[in-house]
DNA sequence: AAGCGATGTCATCAACCGTTGACAAGAATA
DNA sequence: TATTCTTGTCAACGGTTGATGACATCGCTT
């Protein structure tokens, strides 16, 4: 059920993933995820959870190779659209901030810290923003030349500009 | 109610941009949207031209900055939020997908094309894309540095690696 | 003044949403 | 076997959405 909810808010977005929806992918009533979850919001935060516990190590350079091969295709993560979502509430905006925020502290952060970086965060972020706004555009095929791509290309293209953006001319 | 329609579709997205919302907004009544504009949908896309009227001039570098602070602040631009969008109709799509074909082929086009790079079109594309994950994330707050951050520092922090996306090694 | 199209308001509709509580079926316990 | 707890189904509710059609109101023309 946690995988049907997955897919379906990844796919659909929260909004747009009915309770319904994720109930007939699961094969379940919709009233279950009341049951178990308490709310659809409940849902998602499990979601979240659920999808958070097994991220891999990666260092900067692969971040957005990865983030873009979790987020890109096979569809199961919601997280990625939670990031582009504009009508999260409170609760579930401070749930994303503090798995994405704990996730970069871990994988990324003293990693740009030992480099030097002032703003580390902030280019710990970026990159973040980056693969959320090529995972988004790629799903939803408004920008037609970049979701035809192959997503080997994309970060082919890409991979030197991330360079740059980690390894600054001051640094 | 052009105007009110644009700040509502980009605060709120879409989905949660009601017609009654947008009715409050522009001081008239829901029904004169489905009036003047046939639909929500029709409104949509009446809004997404008419923004699309008045887009400047700018060359690749600019681009990033430019897109940026179009979508960043001041709020009145859905076409950031479309492209952030899943439940896009397949009309509203096409639509989103040509102003923005259109704008990059006149501005960015054929000065990608003169610095002969191959696949301009997906690296025009990509900068694009850039800007929609950074705003939007800027946005909904859930990256919470970068959300923090001023546009100043952000671009300052992106201005080398959108150099490099625009000169790769090979050229 | 009479007629009339344009412009905007109002009540209302069908559809869909998330959620609830009553209820059935089965396993577990005594 | 009788009871209780768990697990799931079902119908239904209140609320919200986009859209509709009847109605008022104003300005213009003749």
């Amino acid at each position: 059920m946690l995988r049907a909810a997955c897919s379906a808010f990844d796919e659909l977005g929260y909004d747009l993933a009915t309770t319904r929806e994720i109930g007939e992918r699961a094969g379940v009533d919709p009233a279950l995820i009341a049951r178990y979850f308490d709310s659809k919001e409940g849902l998602f935060i499990a979601s979240i959870a659920y999808v958070a516990e097994d991220e891999a190590e990666v260092d900067l350079e692969t971040a957005v190779p990865y983030l873009l091969g979790r987020w890109d295709e096979h569809g199961h993560n919601p997280i990625s659209r939670a990031l582009a979502s504009l009508g999260l509430s409170e609760e579930m905006r401070r749930r994303v901030a503090a798995v994405i925020a704990e996730w970069l502290q871990r994988q990324l952060g003293d990693e740009l810290a030992a480099r030097g970086v002032a703003d580390a965060a902030m280019r710990a972020e970026l990159i973040v923003a980056i693969a959320v706004g090529i995972a988004i555009t790629r799903a939803n095929g408004t920008l037609e030349a970049l979701a035809a791509a192959d997503r080997e290309e994309v970060l082919a293209a890409l991979a030197p500009a991330i360079e740059c953006l980690l390894a600054p001319p001051g640094a």
